[in-house]
DNA sequence: GGTTTATTGTTTCGATCTGAAACAATAGTA
DNA sequence: TACTATTGTTTCAGATCGAAACAATAAACC
């Protein structure tokens, strides 16, 4: 987010994502934290003049990640009066030595919610201008968000646990390979309950979208699992 | 559309309206059309200074069908840059006497789409400042629509059979009082296939939403089918 | 090397759900 | 009173789902 160059931008949009990672056992988010201020919030943008909405939230996320080809999802937009307190913008300006009285971030902003997900691993989590930290958060303990950013989280968990097996394939929160447990850790963590293995395996394995490949033997004393890859789409061996 | 205020309203930001109507056999939406150009469009509006999105909604639809609390569903918003051509206004505007080279209409938008359930019946569509014919179209016969739109259709057409059964209480396609069979019709309209009759009574009746009523007659040689009713929430009793 | 243990892969089996057809009820007509 | 068209309900086979049991196996242990 620069700050200075108020005329590339369009006025009064905003987007605010969502950056679900799954550490190995827990789903999280990505938080920046405002310095002295004690606020969190998603991280966020803004569209530029002759870019499309797609493009900012993918340039945002770059910046934040490091990531390219993220996959990326949009859920809701948010145009409530009540997301409208520059008081908020203004007192995280203030912790930086901006003392205006007029800015544009003051305004009123519509904002458009996208979730991503994204290997945990490959992040290396950038601040922006005005937060001088970012970090990973449990979901279920999560701080105070600044604005309606809680519900907007609400609302990207709900999305994502809906179309969660319609988004399979894109699903990029495990490396390259795994085994059908890690997926499952996934889904459980995703969908917040327990599900049973035995048919878990036949669910997965009956939609056709893995690859098995050899079997990862960690040493466990113990039969050892096949790693799982997933299918490439047909489309992209055109 | 009031095109004089122009500093009432955020710029770049619009909505576009899909207002669903069942005929009593076939899905119609409601399109404008713009005199002189030959352009279709689907009914849309911008958001004020001081109002909320959904409020802004609900606003422009009022006044194109006259009916007060309607159901409105979010389902996309599109931020493409290909949907930034100001010719197609200019000459809309030019139609109309205004031979401006500025407006605000010009700029580019980002418009969030949204779509209403409603009673095809109840309505008296009105149209705005810039058409002089708002009418209702069969899905399956739609003009070419303008930028974008058709593609809003297909998608809030999407949105709209991905969930239904969730939506099931809040749909106002129908009268107060409908039979089974008219239900099913709405259905087979929206999903756009043929379904079996006795497994879709007993799905409907499984759902426990309906309230079942007097038998109607209707003079035909024929047993006669009950009236049913969408049964109140909960919440609408306290 | 045989035995044990932990974990994974697969099968079984009953319960539940679904799709298609048959059966039952009934309002008017002939 | 029989006939017809349409609606309400039941049946039944097949598919799906949940829970448990069974089978396979990699390492550890004696």
């Amino acid at each position: 987010m620069s700050i200075s160059q108020d005329f590339d931008f369009l006025p009064h949009i905003a987007y605010d994502s969502v950056v679900f990672g799954f550490s190995g056992e827990k789903l999280k988010i990505l938080l920046m934290e405002y310095s002295q201020t004690g606020f969190f919030a998603l991280p966020g943008g803004f569209v530029k003049k002759e870019e499309s909405l797609d493009s900012a939230v993918q340039r945002g996320l770059k910046e934040r990640t490091g990531l390219d080809q993220i996959y990326l999802e949009q859920f809701y937009t948010f145009g409530s009066m009540e997301r409208f307190q520059p008081e908020i913008m203004r007192s995280i300006m203030r912790a930086h030595g901006f003392e205006q009285v007029d800015h544009w971030l003051f305004e009123r902003f519509i904002s458009i919610g996208y979730y991503a997900l994204i290997n945990y691993e490959e992040v290396n989590p950038q601040p922006d201008n005005l937060s001088d930290s970012i970090g990973w958060y449990e979901l279920d303990q999560l701080p105070d968000l600044i604005l309606d950013h809680g519900f907007i989280v609400q609302k990207a968990l709900t999305h994502l646990r809906t179309h969660l097996d319609q988004k399979l394939l894109s699903i990029n929160l495990l490396p390259e390979l795994f085994t059908m447990k890690d997926l499952q850790l996934v889904y459980e963590a995703i969908l917040g309950e327990e599900l049973n293995r035995a048919n878990f395996q036949r669910k997965i394995l009956s939609l056709d979208i893995l690859d098995r490949h050899e079997k990862l033997f960690l040493g466990g004393s113990h039969k050892a699992p096949y790693l799982y890859s997933f299918k490439k789409k047909s489309s992209d061996s055109f």
